[in-house]
DNA sequence: ACCGATCTTGACAACGTTGTCTTCGAGGAT
DNA sequence: ATCCTCGAAGACAACGTTGTCAAGATCGGT
């Protein structure tokens, strides 16, 4: 910038002017300046410009659990587009479902003075989020709620969502309900499980460990589990499985088998219109969830100071596949 | 830092020392200053430890279509892992195919002081990169070659991938082969449209409007054309689609008529195994192709300074898809 | 011709850190 | 005892920018 200035005649801080599209300058300066910028090929640092005015950084931190999973995706995609909106950028980072990383990954995005963070939570404290809350750094909570600290928190109605659609397999006859999930150390699988049973106990079908399946982690584990409960005596009519990449391995090994089983699925999917089996899915709006997140973020960031609040999103039941033919 | 300073009686640079672990200070003064830290909940500053320190930020920033999609959502994912891995964070940003939006965001990305740059190109001119790369920071281009900028690129071989597959179908004896694709705007949609003439034109079926689709952006306009394609009075006894969204519909119109043409997509798709219809994809390892430019990035960062290197990624053609039931 | 208001420009300090240099003192070799 | 080296700590400037303030120029109104 200093050599700009000079080249250009001016002071420094002329040149700052022009750069920021302050008012107040000579036309003619500030075309010789916009010429000693091109033929210099200037270029504003912006890290020392936040240093200066502010802790902004025009940076907002999204953490979320893994990057390629297309449920983040979509998150991150929808959030990306509302940042840009407010002209910022906008840092990613995957905890992995790690505590220790998210907490590492959450300090780092705040020692980079982000104007604001979005996450997924992977633990169960935030509470060491509270000093960069009170120094000004709004954090919003999105898909699971935070530990330890008031937040704003957007949700989608596990629970809710699994009650109407394991009520919908109640009432089509089934007690015997085959439920696959990844962990129920994760507060949307435990909340999608006790959905279920809020359904099942009162229907006269309790909790049952044989039934309930914890630990399947992929496609090909969900197979096997519905190939082992499948050959037991008294085998399930139904499946529930918890999220969709274990519904894809249920259809796998139900269309292998020929089964007739039914089926259902939290979190609808892409392709879901070529499967060729009938399943009903319990669909929500992940871009309504990132975007809700992301402007009550950007509310804060204007300088919102009411309390926290916490959006709960609703789910839907949506019949998906086609019959095999 | 000056408030530390003073609360463990030390000057500011101890300060400084003992936050960045620099040897040669008494055990019992790093035991001040780390409790002055902890009391006062200090956090370094980031911004402006690199503005002090030289330009580095300790950032990447990625420069991809659109976050959502699965292909550059994979991209990210490893990306994100191999940055992480160098204790650095990544800055992600989506131009939307707008080279408009591409420069923009670039710039803004450079005026961020990135320590390089990923880049998934719109446009067709980078030359605007020019200066930031003499000055010295590295940009790897990924998935498609840069215009006007001589730089290390990474990219699936399209062209031998198409031409692989189209041969596969004419060894089959097809030569009415329906092609169906994005748009020839984009490059890598270009090269497997030349790959397929490669083998179409020698086996005698030159270059035919009526059997090239293009400007198709979803499934239902996918769909479409192939029900207008067989409508005609000379039906085409294949298919091949320039990529999975593609893909995805076309088996949809093929599935609902019951028809038994050939399918050849390019693109491999996560629920390809539940896919109702018989098709060979075109396959490649995105997450190779992430991993190796990411790793080129940083050979650059690390000071490499040899020529830019282009390097192709193979294809491989995998069956997919059950026959019908 | 004079005054105040407004516009234009620049000098200077400051943002929070770290690189460089200096100072001070202790320890070892002669 | 003297010299040299090395370790520990601090003073100070600098990174590239912008906020603040002051100075000078211009202008309209009296």
């Amino acid at each position: 910038m200093v050599d700009v200035a000079n080249r250009a005649g001016v002071s420094l801080k002329t040149v700052s002017r022009v750069v920021n599209n302050e008012p107040n300058v000579q036309p003619d300066l500030i075309e010789r300046v916009l010429a000693a910028v091109a033929e210099l090929g200037f270029r504003r640092n912006h890290l020392a410009s936040s240093l200066r005015s502010g802790q902004a950084s025009a940076t907002i931190g999204l953490l979320i659990e893994e990057i390629a999973n297309p449920f983040y995706a979509t998150i991150a995609g929808t959030a990306a587009e509302v940042v840009r909106q407010h002209d910022m950028m906008l840092i990613i980072a995957s905890s992995e479902e790690d505590p220790a990383r998210e907490r590492q990954l959450l300090r780092d995005m705040c020692a980079r003075r982000v104007d604001g963070l979005l996450v997924v939570p992977a633990g169960y404290d935030h509470s060491f989020l509270r000093t960069e809350v009170e120094l000004g750094t709004p954090v919003v909570f999105l898909d699971r709620p935070a530990g330890g600290l008031a937040a704003d928190t957007v949700l989608l109605d596990n629970r809710g969502g699994a009650r109407a659609g394991v009520r919908r397999l109640v009432e089509a006859g089934h007690r015997r309900i085959g439920i696959l999930l990844d962990s129920v150390g994760i507060h949307t699988m435990r909340e999608r499980l006790d959905g279920a049973y809020d359904v099942l106990a009162p229907a006269g079908a309790p909790y049952d460990t044989r039934l309930v399946r914890d630990g399947i982690r992929d496609p090909a584990a969900a197979a096997r589990t519905v190939a082992d409960l499948l050959d037991r005596p008294d085998p399930p009519t139904a499946f529930f499985s918890l999220n969709n990449r274990i519904t894809v391995g249920v259809i796998e090994e139900l269309c292998r088998r020929g089964s007739d089983a039914a089926l259902l699925g939290f979190d609808d999917f892409d392709l879901a219109r070529l499967v060729p089996y009938p399943l009903t899915v319990i669909a929500y709006d992940t871009h309504e969830l990132a975007r809700v997140a992301t402007e009550l973020l950007f509310r804060r960031i204007e300088g919102d100071r009411s309390l926290p609040r916490t959006v709960v999103l609703p789910t839907e039941l949506v019949a998906r596949g086609a019959p095999p033919r």
